[in-house]
Formats: C-alpha cells, structure tokens, sequence
DNA sequence: AATGAATGAGACTTCATTCAT
DNA sequence: GATGAATGAAGTCTCATTCAT
C-alpha cells in the first residue's frame, strides 16, 4: 500500500522500525495535529537523523499512510472481546462501549481519526481506506442487525443497512461530542443514554 | 489615534473589507483545510496586497479568529424560521432539519466547522468560542424540551440536559457522517431515521 | 538643515510638534538603539498617526537628522556653568566634569552619541555635524589651553592643538568606558583620575 | 543525532566552513553595521544557500554570537609581541602601541567593536563577553602596574586598579576618536602623546 | 543503512513610504 | 494639517526533499 523501493526496511529489524516511527508520528498527530507534524521531529523523537526516516518512508505522505493503516489496524484490536453467546441486543450496547472504552482509554486514536476524517476530503489517500473501515463498519452492524431481526430479538420491520448507518453517525457523535468535552462522566453518561435510546428503538414497538 | 489597535477598518468600507476577507478565508479553508490556509493567497483572491490584508488583521490568527466569529453568526443566521406555534415534537424535529439542510445548501459550514473542532484542541482561541455554542445550543434544547415535558408532549421522565446532549451529539454525528458521504438521498435518510428514532424516544414510543 | 517643504511645520505650533518628535525620537534611540527606531512608534508616542509625522519629517533620515541638530545643541546647553574668572587648571578640569555631569544626569546623551557615531562612518549627514561638533570643540579646548600657556599656568612647552586632541580623547573614552560600565562610582572615579592625570601633565616639569 | 544541537558541523569541514560564515558576517558589520546585516547577503558572499547557513547557525543571533567570540579571540592574537625581558614602561607603552596597530591594520576591528559596544546595552548576549574581555584586560594591566611599582619602576602611590582603568579608558577614547578622524598621522600622534602623559604619571614626572 | 550537508520554495511579518480624501 | 488605506521590498525562518559519502 505504502511505496516501498526494493530492500528498504523489509527486514524484521527494518519492519520493527517503520512500526517505530509509524508510533511515533501518531503520537506526534495526537499532539499537535497533522497540521503540526514535522518529519525532523519524527526522526528526532526515534533518536535517527531525519534522511534514514526518508529511508523508510520516502515520503511525508508515506508516513501519514503509515499511520492511517496503522490506526485501522489498531481499531479492530480495540474491540471490547464478545462473549460467547451474547445476545443481539447485548452486541449493540457492545458498539457504544467499544467507543466509551477507546475514548477512556485512548483518546488519541479519536483525534487522530478526526484529524484524518478532516484531511480526507482532500486526500484521497486517506479516504479511500476510511471509506473501507466505515463500509466493512456497516457491514458488521447491518449483519448483526439481520440476525437480530431473524432471532426476533429487534423489530421485524427494521432496515437493517439504515439502522447500521444510524449506529455508526450516533457513535460517532459520541466520540465527536466527546472530543470538545472532557469531562468523562459526561461522556459516559452521553454513551449509555445513547445506547438505551437505540436499544427502545430496536426492541421498541411495531410502529414506524 | 494608537497603532493598529481597534478602531482600525472600522469605517463603513473598512467592515465590509473585512467582511470580505473572512469571507474568502473561509472559502479557502473549506476547500484547503486550516492547513493550506494562505494569507497571501486570501489577499489575491481579495485583489489586494498581502501586507494590506495585516493592516485588516495584523496576524494570521486574527484572521483565523474572524472566520471564527463568522461561522458562530452563520450558524445561527442559517436556522430553518420557526412557524408561529410549533409543536414541541415539530421543533425538535426541525434541528435535525437544520443540519439538514446546512448539509445539502452549504456543506462548506460543516467542512470548516470541523477543521476548527480538530483546531480546537490546540487553541483556547478557537475552543472557547466553540464551547460557547455548544452551550448556548444545549440550553436552547434542555428548555425546548422543558417545555415539551410541561406541555404534555414528552414522556414525564425526561431528563432535559442529557436529552439535549444526546440530541447534540446524534446531529453532530450526522454531520460528520455525511462529511464522508457524498450522496446526499443517503443523508437524508439518514437525518429521517435519526429524527424518528429520537422522537420515540421523547414520546415514549407510543405516538409517532 | 532638515529638509523641509514650504509651510511645512514652520508655524509655532509646527516648530513645537517637530520638537516633540524629536524628543521622543532621541528617547526611542536611547532605549532600543538607531536600529530600533521606528517611526509608527515615534508617531504613536506622539499620539499621531504615523503619515503625520511624515508631515513634519518627509523621511525617517529627516527625522535622525532632526536627532543629530538636537543633540548638538544640548551639548552646548549641559556644560556646567562656568564661574566669572576661573584659572585655567580649573576651566581644563570641568571639561572633565561636564562628561561627568552628563553621565551622571543624562546618560541617554551618550549612548545616542554613541550610536550616531558607529552610523557616522556610513552617512554622511550624519558624520558631517558631528566632525563640526569635534572641531568646535577642539577650537575651544585648544585656545583654552594657549590662554594658559600665555598665562603661565600651563607648561610653555605645550602643544595646543595635540593636548587639546588628547584631551577630548580621553573624555571620550570616558564616556565610552562609563557605557559599559554602569557603577556611578567607578565613574566618578575615573572622571578624577582623567582630570589629576592631565592636570599633572599640563602643569608638570619641564622634560618631555 | 538530535536535531541541531551541538556536534552538528562539528567536522573539520564544518568547522572550517562555520569560520569562514563568521569572516564574512565580521566583514558585513564592519562595511554596514550590525543594522545593515544581512543572513541572506553573508550566505550570497559564502556562495551558499541561505538556508545552509542557518544550517550552521540557527539563528542570525547565534551568528551574531560567532562573530562577538570570532572578535575577542582576534583581539588577543592581534597584540604586538612582546619582547624577552620588557621594561614596565616598555608594557605599558605597547598597549597603546597595539591600539595604534589596531587602528592601522585592522580598523574593522574596532569598527565591529563599536557596534557590539552599542548593541551590548540592549544584549546581554554581547554585553556578557564584552565585559569579560574588560575584566580581563583590566586584571592584566593592574598586574603589570603592580609588577611596575614593585620593581621601583613606578610611583609608589600608584592604586594599580583605578590606574588600569584610566588606561583602558584612554586607550578606548584613541580607538573612538581614530574612528571619526581618518588621518593616520594624527591618531599616531595622538597614541604617542597618551602613551608620553600616562609615562609621566606613572613614574611621577621625573624620567622618562 | 545511515548521515550531514545542501537546497529551494515559500510562509509570515515588518516597515518606510505614498496616496486619496 | 491629518488620516487610514495601501503598497512593495525585504527580512528571518521553516521544512520537505535531494545528494554525496
């Protein structure tokens, strides 16, 4: 995905040190924005002069790619494990304390992400694979819905890819509001009332 | 009288120059990002001089600061009129189709809005005038649905302030959803759903 | 001297606003230096605009030249008073003691000195004053220094002319020691030793 | 290793180029004053980019910092050398000898001086040397007046502090007043009449 | 693989000066 | 006489990138 010449940092060693830098430049994004990321401080944080970075990534976009690939790779790791067999309303109220944990817990990974939402619309670079992890996103929701709907667990009337895209914009309303808020009983209040909501209107009566 | 302190531009000509110049900086951040925003480039556009631009706003982030102010005064110029005697669930309803309609007339606000969010972390400047909208914006809410409450119109047990909070974030998430999604029948759609999940909700779930 | 368009600031009020500037021209050189010197500041100071100040002085050469006249003649004005019939010893010693005087009472006097003369080297109308200033003096010193030799105060063997050099020499560097050295003590000292020394000189043995 | 810190042109190359940086510069303040100079100019002379100069210096302050250092070390190689077994009297008359010499061969020099001087109020940067090279002049003149009142050569009375002072004094009134008369006789005149005057007081007026 | 040197494009800002009103 | 607007030249500094070693 990223451009790589032949040889260069294909090793264990040089793979361990892109995944360096990869860190090291996501930290700097959290920080201080994409606006505020400077390739000499990259290579000075990983303690390397900043012409071996460009041995690595050949280029400041390849790094921000790196990243990018990086914070989707970390976004499947930072699913809240399923239980075995949960329900399919216990997997929905799952989705909202996926994002409440990452926003407990990392934070950064929603700064950066709107850091790279924001800059998508001029990168395709970037929004093509946002695109892909929204559209894989749905797709998990919209199954998890079906089978919710076939279990009798949600309303026999739900549509299902809609109903997937209104959970993906209202966590990430959650995790938008959050940002500016930082109050973290406020966020986790906003996320269970959020939840509850959906919950009623899943489970909820037969009218529309 | 003293050196470029207010007063300066503060004629008839020199506000409508001003004006004139956050106005065009705004366009070039909808379509560049904070990022690729350029005082000279605002000059030219402007026909002006870049140094002529500073006599306007002796910095950059004065400007920055102008469009600042600018978007909080669109933000509520550009509200759907209220009919005379609006229903409590009409109303609510109308803040989705605020969002709305700000999405498919002038996307740009929602694209600027949330470069200045990303910003936000990083300049009080920027972020204290934001908060203040969002507060202004919750009380708006907490009392329209008081008021629902009293009227009859929303179930009893409402707790207002989180209500409106959870109404906040699920249009915010509308609008950074539809920032990724061009089509704009699916944001509709999209604006519907979320109006019509949120007034169950209100209501109990038994009127529609 | 000053250029000066017709009907330029010559009205009293006009000579006593460009005497105002200048003031505030020579304080501005005295804190921040010749390189410091700003005419919007000076302007502002004087609660003008600053295109009015280029009524007065059409450029900021103009108004250093103004600084220079200024100067000089304040020279002229500091010395101490000098008593009805004072011998020569003395009127040689209080040479000393207007250096002195003016370190003590107005140092700004000498840094602005100083300043004009590291300029002189590369303005000319800045270097031409100042050579007349040094030759007037020199005039002063060396007739001084005859009227003493005739009177027999002196050593008859005295070369005015030289002796005069030498002595503005080391008022000189007087002042220019007192410059960086900001202990009034250690000046006062200086001053004292400079004047024993040449008084011992001026009056001393016969050899050479 | 890290980004601009020490080591970086540290080879003999960049030793030799960071020396060379500081000629031109040296020569830049002596032709058009600290006012006049310029990074770009001084790179343009080099035949560098200016941005590789301040790949050497970071800042045109760390470059004026070089040339204050680059100064006072020319100042202690610039004294004449001094002969086997040298009288006191023979000392003290070299001093002046080397300003004469200064004046003659290097007038640059005290040229660049005069500017640090003026600058050095406004700097502690430069004030900070400066002041050293004085105390360390002053230590070594008083020294030798003790030596000098030791060996009989001297007044007996003589304070050797404030009698080095005046002679720093005088010596600065020739380099100042050498600046502003371009004569070479007359400022070797000048030295010689000093020297000849300090000569008396120093051994009390009877040899010489 | 790694480095230091070098570069060029460009950014923001400062400032004396000019001009129309 | 006075002002605010406007300008252009110039200045320092930043930064991604290239290159020789």
């Amino acid at each position: 995905m990223t451009e790589r010449g032949p040889g260069m940092g294909d090793g264990a060693a040089g793979r361990e040190r892109r995944r360096a830098l990869v860190q090291i430049a996501y930290d700097h994004i959290a920080a201080r924005g994409l606006e505020g990321l400077r390739v000499r401080a990259v290579a000075a944080d990983a303690g390397i002069n900043h012409a071996t970075l460009l041995h690595y990534f050949p280029t400041k976009e390849a790094l921000i790619q790196g990243v990018v690939e990086y914070l989707l790779r970390e976004f499947q790791v930072s699913r809240v494990p399923r239980p075995a067999a949960p329900t399919p309303v216990e997997e929905v109220r799952l989705e909202f304390e996926d994002m409440r944990l990452r926003l407990r817990d990392s934070p950064e990974m929603v700064v950066v992400l709107t850091e790279l939402v924001a800059r998508a619309r001029r990168d395709p670079a970037v929004s093509r694979p946002l695109r892909l992890l929204d559209d894989t996103w749905r797709g998990y929701l919209a199954g998890l819905l079906r089978r919710g709907v076939a279990a009798g667990a949600f309303r026999a009337d739900l549509d299902p890819t809609a109903t997937a895209t209104a959970l993906m914009a209202q966590i990430k309303g959650l995790g938008l509001h959050a940002l500016g808020h930082a109050d973290p009983a406020e966020v986790d209040a906003l996320a269970a009332h959020l939840a509850a909501q959906v919950e009623r209107w899943l489970t909820g009566g037969a009218t529309l």
